[in-house]
DNA sequence: TGACAATATGACCTGGTGGTCATATTATAA
DNA sequence: TTATAATATGACCACCAGGTCATATTGTCA
């Protein structure tokens, strides 16, 4: 939580602030990015940024909570008629729509992927604990063999996903092509069925 | 490739270097690693490093193909019968065997997994290449769907195992079963078959 | 032995990091 | 107006990185 003396600043000064952290996470990941540079880019004093936040951890989740409230505009929460795999591809489709006004923020997901920090893989387990709710439930509605280990699902799709987006770039049909191959890969598996 | 001063050197010279490397590759990503660190754990003098190899790249790529050598007594080659899901689950036998003799040497692997380097990335794709033909050779063999893209289905596996490889840290039996419950998704698929 | 080349060495350079702190400035209230 | 509290500021600290280079040491050969 950012400090009192911080929230009590302007709105531009704490949107100037705000969109200088943005621009550093979006271009390095959490544990490669750069106070420094960030009090270079929002114009303000490197002691300021003390008096301002606790640490690198503090504004980033200052940013993490401001970025979900404004990303909760643009996107529609999943819809629970959805099954796992259409909940996958819509919220592909939301990075992308993200991605189009905001692309620092989808860029900003894709980093934590690829970051190994403790702080950042502890967020990351949250993120995907919505996501293990949903195939438990598709489970539960005969969508989703009961015997599959959610976890790996998970673990590999997600990481797949974001790490499609890092390296295809804006390329977003692409992008949507190899989320659509993956979901259907492990929707349908690749083996040649021998009926 | 190093420099003939390296090469030079005596066997004894070579292997302390060696190990420093090693040691230092497995506990950071390519990216992170140290080359003080290197000399440090070496107890060679700095300027003796850059005598001997040109930069980080260049003593990582000679560590790379000295492994290699080492592994590949340990791990037998891919076996043409297999298929892709049992090629993949060998090698992730192997892993875990190299892990138990050379620990360090899988730690190095799957870090690479993480790391977004341009240097690495490259590596990482020509690693790659074997296992696309061995998916593209198993579509002949009408093991394996032909509509499938392959890229992603090695990117998704490869990623994953290491990722998991790299978590799992000395449960080798969790390890060899998040590895099978990977391939078993990939083959079948997680659906169930509405018959 | 002496001359020259090869090698070894660590101090030093520039530039980066996260973080601190004494001092200056500004706002607040008596 | 004055005293006090809140805030702003950038120089500074210790430490790290990759890389260089003048000098010292060692090896080689005539």
């Amino acid at each position: 939580m950012p400090k009192d003396t911080f929230l009590n600043l302007s709105e531009e000064k704490k949107k100037r602030i705000f969109d200088a952290a943005v621009q550093e996470f979006s271009e390095r990941r959490f544990s490669d990015a750069s106070i420094n540079q960030i009090v270079k880019n929002a114009g303000i004093p490197k002691g300021s940024f003390y008096q301002y936040f606790e640490d690198k951890e503090d504004i980033y989740l200052y940013l993490a909570e401001e970025m979900s409230k404004d990303i909760h505009i643009m996107i529609e929460p999943f819809n629970p008629n959805d099954s796992f795999f259409e909940s996958v591809i819509q919220r592909a489709k939301g990075t992308i729509k993200v991605g189009k006004t905001r692309p620092e923020y989808a860029k900003i997901g894709a980093l934590t992927v690829i970051d190994n920090s403790e702080f950042i893989l502890q967020l990351l387990r949250s993120s995907n604990r919505q996501y293990i709710e949903i195939i438990e439930r598709d489970k539960q509605r005969g969508l989703i063999k009961p015997e599959i280990d959610s976890e790996v699902v998970i673990k590999m799709l997600y990481i797949y996903v974001f790490n499609e987006y890092l390296y295809s770039g804006f390329d977003e049909t692409r992008y949507l092509k190899k989320v659509e191959n993956a979901v259907q890969i492990i929707k349908q598996g690749i083996a040649v069925r021998q009926d």
